[in-house]
DNA sequence: ATGGTCGGTCCCCGA
């Protein structure tokens, strides 16, 4: 059996609402993180999302931020709403689940990790300290010793192979030393990148922005990222960018990214 | 086509 797991910032649900069903149709992914819901739980598209087979799990926040889970596999658990570490966050950016798969339990966290521009500054600070409490968190899972997937928009350039100019995002909290170093940490705590695992080619990008042409140049970045305990990453088999996506009418201004696994 | 982002909210902010 295989289980696919996607990760995808939508940039409000409900504006994009038919991109969303047309694409949980066309991909069938097992599981679905997404990121920037922007709207509050009663107000997400349940029943649509439901129709097609998903449980669906939503922290939404009024206007900005907002995760969701869609999963075709029951849901065992919703284990955490926020990101622990920081009881007085109260931007909607974590949630995280324990689905019932075939195999077995499969922890699946979906992440909308802070911008944190303009750097430096108060946001550069929150989004530092974001990913410190993510460190933290994410080395607390790998005891469990389960396949773990946090899937979710990082809002980090993790080489410079992953944008078209480094040089021209010089300075941006989505490049600092300071953020790549908190990303590799978390690695180093025990996680593997799925695309990085399976070949990570250069220039292989999941956002374009919507100003300045970024999408017909090609002007992308790669920040959607799966990140994978060892008990998933020895399952992974392919990952894809679903970058035909982002050409479609009314597209968010990121594609998904989703990892299939043996599990 | 004499311009050139989008979404949500509220008269501007965040990305």
């Amino acid at each position: 059996m295989t289980l696919s797991i996607a990760t995808w910032n939508v940039n409000s649900i409900r504006a994009r609402l038919p991109n969303v069903l047309d694409w949980l149709i066309q991909a069938q992914p097992d599981v679905v993180c997404l990121q920037e819901i922007k709207t509050v739980d009663e107000d997400f598209p349940r029943l649509e999302v439901e129709a097609l087979g998903y449980n669906v799990e939503t922290v939404g926040q009024k206007g900005y931020n907002g995760v969701a889970l869609l999963s075709k596999y029951p849901v065992e658990d919703v284990s955490h709403r926020a990101l622990p570490g920081d009881c007085e966050d109260e931007q909607s950016r974590y949630i995280e689940v324990v689905i019932s798969a075939d195999s077995g339990p499969v922890r699946v966290a979906s992440i909308y990790l802070p911008n944190g521009n303009p750097a430096p500054g108060p946001k550069y600070n929150y989004k530092l300290a974001w990913m410190q409490r993510l460190k933290t968190h994410a080395a607390n899972l790998l005891v469990f010793e389960e396949p773990v997937i946090l899937g979710g928009d990082y809002n980090l350039i993790p080489r410079d192979s992953d944008v078209h100019d480094a040089a021209e995002w010089q300075g941006d909290a989505l490049i600092r030393p300071e953020s790549r170093d908190a990303f590799a940490e978390i690695l180093w705590s025990g996680y593997s990148e799925a695309f990085m695992q399976v070949g990570g080619r250069a220039h292989q990008y999941t956002f374009w922005d919507y100003q300045a042409g970024a999408w017909p140049k090609n002007h992308g970045i790669r920040i959607d990222h799966l990140l994978l305990s060892s008990q998933a990453a020895d399952r992974l088999e392919k990952v894809e960018i679903h970058k035909a996506v982002r050409g479609e009418k009314k597209a968010s201004d990121h594609v998904p990214v989703m990892g299939v696994f043996a599990l």
